[in-house]
RNA sequence: GACCCGUUCGUCUAUCGGUUAGGACUCCAGGUUUUCAUCCUGGCAAGAAGGGUUCGACUCCCUUACGGGUCGCCA
């Protein structure tokens, strides 16, 4: 039997980070096992179901780069690999309107289907009215799961009182989750089931209802929660929550897939940096942690400096793009060289801008702490000596300009180091930043002048 | 409160009865880089507590504590 999962995520507007990796698990034991992953949106909250809320739900998993099989509009099945190397900015899903409610992946569209099975829940005298509601009548005994992460719990439903008949058609004609869940993933031919653990409890429930229907469940994976570094529960607000806050902070994709599967999950080796083929490999259902995890931003984004460090230049500078025009910094036509010297200085695609502005304009921000330091540097007393020399020379290059400053440094019985600190402050006005040489043969010969004599 | 799941360095984790309890992030120190960063080396830092079982327990069992989840005509 070939293994079905699904992700069957509700729209409330943006895509929590919990979701995703539950949606990246779903997908890389589907990946794994040659399977179909499938999405489900399940928006019988009508309140909620807005065309933005549905849109996040696509935004943020087309950006992580889980392309599902089947769902609104099955997205068009790039491999992995592909993947790896590609700029996953924001595709947008289309919608169409599905001929029949069995071709519609929106539980708002497929009442008929659960009008049937409701049918066969009334036939068999496992419901009964509550009001205008109806109520599923539990077998009163003890239900077994076996849960592929959590083991086997038993959940005794012989005590009433702690598991009351539950509703599943409301008194309005309308059906609750547990109910249509169930009825998609029978429908469906989910094989296995991987959600989050605050779905536990409710699979006894599921077992009942699928047993009352005749039918055989498939397999249960529940996956402890995410937490805030704090250990109290990630909501909306939560730095980190929302997938679609990522790419505005600069991360990669690819990093934040990396870092969300570590969470809960190990690969039981020493590596951590994974793109999602090697997740591909890697990954199995037995290998998932049972206790919650809580959510480490500066891991993350060393992550996301690792995978930096992997991407080319070129794809770089394109991710990049967008951050430095977000400033108003001006892409010249040096920009790949100037964008080549900061590739392996950031964590984050955020921090490019304030990385190169002083490459790219004259009137970039200065660390006046910095600057100060330097100017009580003795060693910069021979600035001056250093400027008027170098405007001197005829040729410039980086090894030029490096020569240049041991010449002077030479000149005054100092150590070419020594003069490093006070020279990379004069022409970036902060501490720390590229390889100096790349400034030199940045900035050119006239502005390096320029910047020494002025300090 | 009841019912479930859990508990190894601050954080993410390895360990499937016998290890000096390993790795990673963070932090600190040294080295490389005539500068910055990368990188390399080293360091700080853990089995919640108490009982069992066993020749031997982080690992199995029980209790307690703590954390999380669930108890809806939300999903």
């Amino acid at each position: 039997m070939s293994v079905r999962t699904r992700f069957a995520p509700s729209p409330t507007g943006y895509l929590h980070v919990g979701g995703a990796r539950t949606a990246l698990f779903n997908w890389l034991f589907a990946r794994k096992h040659k399977g179909t992953f499938i999405l489900r949106v399940e928006d019988t909250d009508a309140a909620r179901n807005t065309e933005e809320a549905r849109q996040a739900i696509f935004d943020g998993m087309s950006w992580l780069g889980l392309d599902w099989d089947e769902g609104p509009e099955s997205s068009v099945n790039r491999s992995a690999a592909e993947m790896d190397g590609q700029d996953t900015s924001h595709s947008s899903v289309k919608l169409h309107p599905p001929s029949k409610p069995s071709d519609s992946y929106y539980q708002s569209q497929r009442k008929p289907i659960y009008d049937a099975y409701f049918e066969k829940l009334l036939a068999a005298d496992r419901l009964y009215k509550d009001g205008d509601a109806y109520r599923f009548r539990f077998d009163r005994k003890p239900i077994t799961m076996n849960d592929l992460v959590c083991g086997e719990v038993i959940i005794d439903y012989r005590d009433e009182s702690n598991t009351p008949d539950m509703v599943i058609r409301r008194s309005d004609g309308s059906y609750v989750f547990h109910f249509v869940n169930v009825v998609d993933d029978l429908e469906m031919k989910i094989t296995h089931v991987i959600r989050g653990e605050d779905h536990l409890m409710n699979t006894p429930k599921h077992l009942q209802l699928i047993e009352a229907l005749g039918a055989q469940p498939p397999q249960y994976a529940h996956i402890p929660l995410i937490l805030n570094a704090d250990g109290s529960k990630m909501s909306k607000r939560d730095a980190g929550a929302a997938v679609g806050d990522y790419p505005k902070q600069g991360f990669l994709s690819e990093a934040v897939v990396n870092f969300i599967a570590l969470l809960g999950w190990s690969s039981k080796s020493d590596d951590e940096i994974f793109t999602l083929t090697d997740l591909i490999d890697r990954f199995s259902l037995e290998a998932i942690n049972r206790a919650p995890a809580r959510f480490d931003l500066e891991k993350c984004k060393w992550v996301n400096q690792q995978h930096i460090a992997k991407i080319s230049t070129e794809r770089f500078a394109d991710l990049a793009k967008p951050f430095v025009q977000a400033e108003n910094l001006p892409i010249t036509e040096n920009y790949p060289t100037v964008i080549a010297a900061v590739k392996e200085k950031v964590r984050l695609l955020s921090e490019v801008p304030a990385a190169i502005d002083f490459l790219i304009t004259d009137t970039a921000a200065q660390d006046d702490e910095t600057v100060a330091k330097a100017k009580g540097n003795p060693n910069s007393a021979f600035l001056p000596a250093l400027a008027e020399h170098m405007a001197a020379l005829t040729d410039w290059s980086a090894d030029i300009a490096k020569e240049a400053i041991a010449t002077i440094a030479q000149a005054n019985g100092a150590k070419p180091g020594q003069l490093m600190f006070p020279v990379r402050v004069a022409l970036s006005g902060r501490a720390h930043g590229p390889d100096l040489g790349d400034i030199f043969s940045i900035l050119g010969k006239e502005k390096t002048v320029e910047r020494l004599r002025c300090f």
